[in-house]
DNA sequence: GTCTATATGTAGATAGAC
DNA sequence: GTCTATCTACATATAGAC
């Protein structure tokens, strides 16, 4: 967290202030609480009054720390995005340590699972920010965010899918894998979706017992779109 | 479209004025510029002001033909999930009557198929409203148009599948159904992404062989989520 | 760094003339 | 049914005191 030493206070060269403890503890109550209100109400429907009077905070902080709103909703989405992008990743190499040629189901298995341990474990912050990533990603104005925060990872499993296809059509194997991420991204959109539909049923799948699902149902979809 | 006829003019009883032409071309016009401009920008993001210009009617016109915003907002997804939700359960007659028993692919089909089939092609209207559907399905805010306009037919679609697979746990069917409808909506929400990531394969694919992609990715996958 | 006060724009809705 | 004019509320952003 960068707290400055009592040697860097006392060095003569003017620098930069190191932020205070105060300053960054709003900052991120404004992330939070921005987080919590763009993934309830949409871009457009959470006003920064909202935001900052959630955060405990005052409205002019917002620009202060933040820039603006829009540069505020970037920086929610991208805080999160890097962790997540490095857990996938690093489940990745993980996999590729033991196996230079992995499964198909172990590869979609590193990519979703982080994402749905995230969501399912309980963290309502999780839960807000992957509902916020499915808004992300089904909006066309902010595809931008989801080229630099999503594609790049995406792509790099993309490229080891198609090595262990290499005959399959590449746009196929895209496309599959794009039906996959959408899948994923229901489990947070659609939880009540699947209370309702599941009601019926009588029971509520537990979460461990959805990404299980979630992953056959890609994993065996994939092979079936890369034969057609 | 009612027309009223000179016999009706003449009636001495007072009777409710038939819409005049101009005022149903309005309404009309008012209701399919808020469909492109609420699928562009989400439900706030477009503005009444700019739904008025763009079907060239005044602000006033809006409040005075569709209540106000929310119920403007409703009555466009309305009037074309009517019109998709009929194909669906007319394709699914069709198909019972050929087939007491019809194959979980053939039900995927007619499902999935008249969405896709309007969605692809080319009528901007429709286009613009499989993106509506993919907004209004990801928002909680909405999920009440999507239990009275979208659920009961997919619960109709459900139930079939259930008769198929009476030994499948009922809940495991119910989210492999919202899978499958997540992927269906991705291919209008994420058109945008598959033309990307399709880019190095060198090919754009065309919606009916993405069509046929999407219904074997949701057949296998729903296959194998059922043995899990 | 924070806070008050305010500038400036736009939102949705409607009253009342035509 | 349409249109002008306007009401009221709320949006984002910032200037300047503390």
């Amino acid at each position: 967290m960068s707290q400055e030493s009592p040697a860097a206070a006392r060095a003569d060269q003017p620098r930069r202030r190191a932020v205070s403890k105060r300053s960054l503890a709003t900052s991120l109550a404004i992330l939070d609480a921005a987080e919590r209100l763009f993934a309830e109400r949409g871009y457009d429907g959470a006003s920064v009054r909202d935001i900052a009077s959630a955060a405990g905070a005052q409205i002019a902080s917002i620009s202060f720390h933040h820039v603006g709103k829009e540069t505020l909703f970037e920086r929610v989405v991208e805080r999160r995005a890097k962790e997540l992008s490095q857990l996938r990743l690093d489940a990745l190499s993980m996999l590729k340590a033991h196996d230079a040629k992995p499964t198909l189901k172990a590869l979609l298995s590193a990519f979703l699972r982080p994402y749905l341990e995230k969501a399912g474990a309980g963290d309502p912050q999780w839960l807000a920010y992957a509902r916020l990533v499915a808004m992300v990603s089904a909006d066309i104005r902010w595809h931008r965010i989801s080229e630099r925060c999503f594609d790049p990872t995406a792509g790099v499993f993309i490229a080891e899918i198609v090595k262990l296809f290499p005959q399959a059509d590449r746009s196929a194997i895209a496309v599959s894998f794009i039906f996959s991420v959408s899948a994923m991204l229901s489990l947070s959109t659609s939880q009540w979706r699947i209370e309702a539909l599941s009601a019926a049923a009588g029971n509520q799948p537990a979460m461990d017992r959805l990404a299980d699902q979630l992953v056959s149902f890609c994993e065996a979809g994939m092979r079936a779109a890369l034969k057609g």
